[in-house]
DNA sequence: CCTCGTCATTGAATCGATTCAGGCTGACGA
DNA sequence: TCGTCAGCCTGAATCGATTCAATGACGAGG
């Protein structure tokens, strides 16, 4: 133990014969250090594997490279590409990033947040369980930079990050209307959850964009946004109206809506339109692959971390902003581009 | 800024009138301290809203409250819900997870080493590039204690936390030779995985106790583990062979292979059995319900943090342990418990 | 030869919690 | 009354990097 312990700038200044300033200077500004000193430096650092040891630096300079995360759950499609993204863009930034998976519940929001406060994070990528995250209170107390992510509200002290689901309900729904749908069915979950009123919020808009009043758009709410839920509404729907064109709030209920049509026999794409939203891996896993919205949830981490960032560099002349990414359209067999041969033209 | 800038241990102790060592008892040791005192010292916590500094600790104790996490992916169902469960038995014992997200390349498991180390992590989880992982060096060189997750090697210097893919090919291929099977085809990997050749080795096994022939067992294996890659397989299956008996490696490939088969007729499971592994989301998503070996990855997460933990606390009298967890199969109907009505008796 | 400016380097204070060797108090037994 | 002891508390050193004022060296210009 004893041998390894304990080696520190001093150590390598010792070596390097020079100053533990210089040692720091060498390591954070290596412009205003000599080239040769510089050398000899890093020579020794080399030589005697020295670690620096972030806890000091962070006691000195009062905020540690590090991004706090929050994230209500890590076993979701959504969220993981997310945390992927931040923790990818995080790492090329030389942060660590300190995972916080608050499943929801606002004491472990807080939990985290004083853990996170404790740590002195620079900043904090939250997808906060109410929208103004109170709860976060500790971190700002400390000088943590706050993004919001995906849930946005008027976030008067920091930036926030989001994408526009009326916009992706819009393109879901004129997609169906363009290949000759006169009338829309909507799946979707309790319009409590923002993403499920803002999608069908879109869905309303696009079928005003045709001129076709928002009675056109017959909403089915389910209480499970699963499979298995899907599948129910599909059979239900088989006994219905022919040919209907159906908008899923999400992937899981358009692949099951599909099954359950299929077992009626009722084909999609020739005799139903189903769009889903998410564009997830099993919109491909289907026998018919899915027309779903993207999600740029890629985009979205590294736009946060760039916020992240700017807040903790640019210090007090940082003005803060609102990103609103675009969703975007991915056409494949449920609901082609081209209206089916089959199909009739547009009613009316 | 600068009102809420250095509430510290002193400016705790100036209110509670007693000294910053008495704050750091009553936070750290309350038992020592006289309970009046105890009181007094967290209601000018409480007043304060004081938020200690982790740093400071850290740098006086040498090591952070802070368990790194590598993982090679996090958007991949297996990880995720391994990530999930490490950060939540984590959080229990009041530490933060860095998380680090190696992609397999092992510039970043270095990279990552570094940035942990320097932050002197308490402990280390990692699922290793490769088995020896001798990337981690300047973790150990700080103290932090390592434990080896799922692929475990003969890992001297720490804990081990794995599951037995052995059994788990085995669970599979005795399922479907009890369902009545003479042979089985197994849909595998490249050898060059080690989960692929464990679960290889476990279907002989299963064969071998049935008083099968090792030829019994038909090996394709295919490059892409995807939905799709199934599919394709599923089809050639449907021309050859009858009833064939199939134990894929994962579950798209199994799924792909259900609809393979289905699109050419060949109905699952009175006319083939299907077993797929690793028990995902996506076993329940398709028309058939899919039997599959389930991980307890969970278990795995915790299991993972109290080796952690134990090498942490324990220090010098810690024996390392190695904890190998048993999968287990779930049985749904693409191949069900009861022999097929319509099915042969069991061949020979 | 002197002065001044530039560039490189250094000494020492500082961040805040921990820890340990005492110090003080009051109770109790002798 | 005094000694002892347990229980509670405190002073001060310590961890290691950062930072800034200050020093030194050296060359150019006068």
């Amino acid at each position: 133990m004893a041998p390894t312990q304990g080696i520190g700038l001093a150590e390598v200044a010792r070596v390097a014969g020079v100053s533990v300033a210089t040692v720091s200077n060498a390591l954070n500004r290596p412009e205003i250090v000599a080239v040769a000193t510089r050398d000899r430096v890093f020579e020794a650092i080399r030589e005697l594997d020295f670690v620096p040891n972030r806890a000091a630096a962070t006691l000195r300079r009062g905020t540690n490279h590090l991004i706090a995360l929050f994230v209500p759950e890590v076993a979701n499609a959504f969220y993981s590409e997310i945390v992927s993204a931040v923790a990818d863009e995080a790492a090329r930034h030389d942060f660590v990033i300190g995972l916080c998976v608050t499943h929801d519940e606002p004491e472990r929001e807080v939990f985290f947040a004083n853990s996170l406060a404790e740590q002195r994070a620079a900043a904090a990528i939250v997808v906060p369980i109410t929208a103004d995250a109170p709860r976060l209170s500790q971190l700002r107390r400390v000088g943590t930079r706050l993004v919001l992510l995906d849930r946005i509200a008027a976030n008067a002290d920091g930036c926030s990050v989001g994408i526009d689901d009326v916009l992706g309900g819009e393109l879901a729904v004129r997609h169906l209307l363009s290949s000759g749908a006169a009338a829309v069915t909507l799946v979707n979950g309790p319009h409590s959850v923002q993403q499920c009123a803002d999608r069908h919020a879109g869905a309303l808009r696009a079928l005003a964009a045709a001129g076709l009043p928002a009675s056109a758009l017959h909403e089915i709410v389910v209480d499970a946004m699963t499979v298995d839920a899907g599948r129910r509404v599909g059979r239900q729907l088989a006994a219905g109206p022919n040919r209907p064109a159906v908008f899923c709030v999400n992937d899981q209920l358009a692949v099951g809506i599909i099954g359950g049509l299929r077992e009626h026999g009722v084909d999609v794409p020739s005799q139903a339109l189903v769009v889903g939203y998410g564009d997830q891996s099993l919109a491909l896993d289907g026998p018919v692959p899915l027309t779903s919205v993207a999600q740029p949830t890629h985009q979205m981490g590294v736009e946060a971390v760039r916020c992240a960032l700017a807040e903790v560099n640019e210090g007090a002349e940082h003005v803060h902003r609102t990103v609103q990414l675009r969703p975007r359209l991915v056409v494949r067999g449920s609901a082609p581009a081209i209206p089916e041969p089959g199909r009739g033209a547009p009613a009316r």
